[in-house]
DNA sequence: ATGATATTTCAGAATTTTCCGAAATAAGGA
DNA sequence: TCCTTATTTCGGAAAATTCTGAAATATCAT
């Protein structure tokens, strides 16, 4: 596949992107790649295109997989399976969100509830200490519990509440003023 | 400083996580360090306790710093600079994100943006290619601007929200009325 | 000034991660 | 079966990152 300027651009920007959350730069760029190309690409389209080992594109492309960033198709009259980037961008940063939770914090958690219950158990540790480890695993334990909830929301709602903002905070807000006003608030 | 196997054990579970969010091995060690301390420590004692270089200590403390994630004391009678870190979680996890925010989602947004009107001026490009990098644009830009909105909640609001979980969402539910629609018009 | 202590810088060593290419494996079709 | 094509595995090369130790710099007291 011929890459235009600005395909290359957007694809070398989204390398350079995934690497910092967690992907290597062939698995970030195969993704952007597969999602502006728009089409089902064979493996070794995807590494002349990029440029990088045929070897390189089948291990990227099972981590893409595990992530459940593509998904894989076939043509007829083409024994070559070919791969499609998931285009709905709020399912793919959901998947990802998912298995880094389940990758990198439940384990964090369960190594912290283990930290906090030998410390209890541990005379040689201060009672103050154990209270920060104890403050850091309810953190993480809030906001994991936070995002379970969150994913239980059908998509389309959640899009609504993000692109809301922080609006729906203002419901929260206890009614101490005496007087309720239901115009819409300033800013 | 003398660590226990407990204290131990959580500061190489937090080597362990904080390589995984962007921090090095040693950073993220030296956080767990000085949270569970719960005291101001100099440097060289960190490098004694963690056994690494004293010179390693240094960098990695300037980096906690621009995280915002630990701060710097005096002790009288001492000329060494004694470190301390935040143990507000709320407080350090909103700064880790507005860093990497600030460090990653917005020149990758400034690059989208881009990418983008070069791509509308450019008639190699298809059509439907030009809405996917849009659409990638836009999600990342709603998800910046929500960041923005949350972050400006007070803390202790944000708090509640959280650990209530999502059940604000059911608040939004009812609104089924057809309100008039401020958003703009086209996607 | 001089010396004692604290901190930073930086070149290159050590380690880790990513990547390539050859060989192995798999899966059809003749 | 044998031949062709598609894919994966894996040892080690290449690249990137992290860490060290020595030297440079800074700061304070005398």
């Amino acid at each position: 596949m011929e890459l235009s300027p600005v395909m290359e651009s957007f694809i070398l920007h989204w390398g350079e992107m995934g690497s910092r959350w967690g992907l290597n730069r062939t698995v970030a760029q195969i993704y952007a790649l597969l999602y502006v190309a728009g089409k089902p690409l064979p493996a070794d389209e995807i590494a002349e295109t990029l440029r990088v080992a045929r070897s390189n594109v089948s291990t990227s492309i099972r981590e893409l997989q595990s992530w459940g960033l593509i998904g894989r198709t076939q043509a007829i009259g083409d024994r070559r399976d070919h791969f499609v980037a998931e285009t709905d961008l709020w399912a793919a940063a959901g998947r990802v969100a998912d298995a880094r939770k389940k990758r990198e914090i439940e384990p964090t958690l369960a190594a912290l509830a283990k930290c906090l219950s030998d410390a209890r158990a541990d005379d040689a540790i201060g009672k103050d200490a154990v209270a920060r480890i104890r403050a850091m695993h309810d953190f993480l334990e809030a906001a994991s519990g936070w995002y379970e909830q969150v994913r239980e929301l059908p998509q389309s709602k959640l899009e609504t509440l993000v692109r809301m903002g922080a609006k729906v905070a203002r419901l929260e807000a206890p009614a101490k003023k005496p007087k309720k006003r239901k115009g819409k608030g300033r800013k």
